[in-house]
DNA sequence: CATCATTTTAAAAGAAATCTCAGCTTGATT
DNA sequence: AATCAAGCTGAGATTTCTTTTAAAATGATG
């Protein structure tokens, strides 16, 4: 099936369609309803990730609506989103089980946060899979692993953060002088050559016993990562 | 264990003390901190059903208790309580990891209407998280027991909570830096050794006489928890 | 207040990582 | 091709990090 989606409910037109390009230019999929009949029909027939509802509904009203929601799903995350501000309209929402209730009007930013706040209570973080990938290389933030292809590779404190660093700058080339900022915390005026030998360290393990290299030098600019070999670069 | 409570803290004595009654005549058991600094000490100590957190506090500022708390305790639920309503505001709340933002004034029955939304929430999993498992370890949060297989294993208690912060992070490397914040409260610059030094009991407690070993070292970067020994990792 | 368990500090030895240095190789320029 | 600059490499010195032991503080208990 496809990703979930979050359903607003709305039948002002304008207000419908701005909260749903906005929330899908943040990257969230959307479905639109404009009215309480057809809120009704999409909620029953599939399961959102969230529900945005209005009160003042043609057809069937967002109580209702809501209450309706809640015998059948337990779980999804509804906000209420209306131009009625007084505390009994509130508390009737909370009690037909939303969890959010926003005044009209309202910043679209802050929309967003509740929503954001609510997702993170129903999923708690997927697992966070922090892994970098570069053709087949699959670097682990988290279990600090290197590994490319199938076979382990094990780094040091120093390489690992040296490889972290040209990950996450992939496809372009690093100059000594940010490296040498970002993982020796030095200015690079040092006659040194850490940088140099700390490469060579890293091109041992990760570049040495592999046909494709990853690691390439740009004399007089930097280093660069990325598949493909110092040939047909540019 | 004690009853899980609720943490008001709000420098405004009757503000905090009429949340305190409110929330105290509908059931709920409360603490009251009327400054941030208390309000620190107090949520370090122990773990929260819920904190009520007002914004302007003396020594230590809602924000930086938030992201404080959050840093230390994923899951507690907060609520940002504050006569600062600009969206600004809002979104630098939920940033730090809030997950409702009220607006004063506000009636108490809203306050409840939204801890009571919070809650239902939150409180679906206590069971089963209670007991947390890595290969053979298991270790049981409520009864406070260790079990390497069949064999029953005595912890202090903070040979206890290093166990379980590992075991809570299992599979990723974390830092002595995160360690002694979370076990210890300090920052770590100072020149303790305890960490080795506890590692060192666990190891003894839980390694020692099984030949596979859960607690690895990874040089310069910290500890990791998991099954399998160094040469083979994941 | 004496005792015992726990927590923390201190110090030494060992292991591993980091860095320097000197010589070598490669690439750019003429 | 000659020259010079830039980058690479291997060996070993230096430094940092980790482990381990012992003993001193701290705290809990009766």
């Amino acid at each position: 099936m496809a990703e979930p989606a979050i359903l607003i409910v709305e039948d002002h037109v304008k207000m419908a369609d701005s909260i749903s390009k906005g929330l899908e230019e943040n990257g969230f999929t959307t479905e639109v309803a404009y009215d309480g009949f057809i809120g009704k029909r999409l909620s029953d027939a599939k399961d959102y990730e969230l529900i945005i509802l209005d009160i003042n509904l043609p057809q069937i009203n967002g109580y209702e609506l809501c209450a309706h929601i809640r015998k059948k799903n337990a779980s999804v995350p509804i906000i209420m989103l209306t131009a009625m501000g007084s505390t009994e309209d509130k508390l009737l929402g909370f009690d037909q089980g939303a969890d959010d209730y926003i005044v009209k009007p309202f910043e679209f930013r802050e929309l967003l946060a509740r929503i954001k706040a609510l997702l993170k209570r129903v999923q708690p973080d997927p697992k966070s899979l922090r892994v970098l990938r570069v053709a087949d290389l699959e670097i682990d933030l988290d279990s600090k692993t290197v590994k490319r292809g199938n076979i382990s590779i094990d780094l040091t404190a120093k390489e690992f953060l040296l490889l972290e660093f040209l990950v996450q700058n992939k496809g372009k080339v690093v100059s000594k002088a940010d490296i040498a900022e970002k993982i020796w915390n030095i200015t690079f005026d040092t006659g040194t050559n850490v940088i140099e030998v700390y490469v060579n360290f890293l091109r041992k393990k990760i570049d040495k016993n592999f046909p494709v290299k990853l690691i390439h030098t740009h004399i007089g600019m930097g280093y660069i990562l990325k598949a493909g070999d110092d040939a047909n670069q540019n």
